[in-house]
DNA sequence: TTATTTTCAGACCGTTCGGTCTGAAAGGGT
DNA sequence: ACCCTTTCAGACCGAACGGTCTGAAAATAA
């Protein structure tokens, strides 16, 4: 890796730790060049302005929670271990891992909706992903008889994914871990009780 | 109610509006100023700072949210009953009622979190007493032998708002209703097979 | 109707915003 | 060691930011 790819990478896991805990209006260049210690030229040498690097600043944090994905997955086999593995990254984005500042597709879903379309479509591609890998686990374990048939996978994707980002809203507001704790027992009573055959 | 007292509450409600769209740093002045059709002078007469217009207009949110809760609850007697009335409250916000922009709290809570300790702290006095709405109706429908003993009013508030909100964000990303819906449909699902005595 | 206060327009202010450009220094292939 | 390329500092720019202040006009009390 060249030096300017060492740099731009740098300025990408600064910039969306930035982003995440300030939002694209509340993060400034300003911010931005003391976070990574470059002036104007040394960043926009990288990115063409900053919408351009908010994009590949929220991309890169959400790879970031696509790896924990791949790591909390790769050992699971039955249905329900990969289902609590998800919200167990899920939760894990309330406590600053792997990026500070809260669950970037939450934080940016909020900030965007009615402000930044190009962001806005970046979050709804991630989300995308999330409920996607959600469904494809369900409709294996139905096709396996670990989920009951009558499951609807669709349903129990936005239920988890609600529930659990609702809970990461309210550990940050209170900043007390306990909600989004609770947030995730009642998903995992509910996998238990409702979801497993 | 003098001329400049209604002025001060036609600015509330469109910049309550404006930043709950747009949010806290995403809503300049010249929105602000655009939404109500006064110059600078017409606002600073009222508001000492953007600050303080901010922090007041997301109480005149709040309160307009609080005014549906007890219509919604008026003839409400079977803490069931109830307990689904504040489930359809919340579900509202997603839909633009009773103001546009999504659950204030929500998008607050989100925003300021690591940005503004004020308006966080004016998020956190709104959820509080959502959650001691909530825990009341409970406890007094144990009491009453409507809910079962068993049932925590306290992790049952969190659920139940980590659920809902999560719905509305998912809705907002989406622009599509579903996903509140469903995640409603699952609260009262949950309340009618776990929570009624 | 007059006197007094309140309300607001709009010019003005310094600061910060995102963004551009040039030149010097460092990188890196040969 | 050479030369060409890449990388970055930092001065500079116009626009937009939040905020102030004065005077005129409108509201209100007398």
């Amino acid at each position: 890796m060249s030096k300017g790819d060492e740099t731009r990478q740098m300025i990408l896991h600064r910039a969306a730790e930035l982003f995440n805990r300030k939002g694209y209006y509340g993060a400034s260049l300003a911010d931005i060049m003391q976070a990574t210690g470059l002036e104007k030229g040394g960043i926009y040498n990288h990115f063409g302005s900053k919408e351009d690097l908010a994009l590949a600043a929220f991309d890169y944090a959400v790879d970031l929670v696509r790896q924990e994905f791949v790591r909390a997955l790769k050992d699971k086999r039955d249905a329900i271990d990969r289902l609590r593995a998800v919200v167990g990254v899920y939760r894990a984005q309330a406590d600053g891992q792997p990026i500070i500042g809260g669950c970037p597709v939450l934080n940016t879903a909020i900030e965007s909706d009615d402000t930044n379309p190009l962001l806005r479509d970046h979050a709804r591609r991630a989300m995308d992903e999330w409920r996607e890998s959600i469904v494809r686990i369900v409709t294996r374990g139905i096709e396996r008889g670990q989920v009951r048939p009558s499951v609807d996978a669709d349903e129990l994707a936005t239920f988890i994914i609600a529930t659990v980002e609702g809970g990461i809203m309210m550990t940050k507001l209170y900043d007390d871990m306990q909600h989004v704790t609770r947030a995730v027992q009642y998903v995992e009573d509910y996998l238990e009780d409702h979801v497993r055959a």
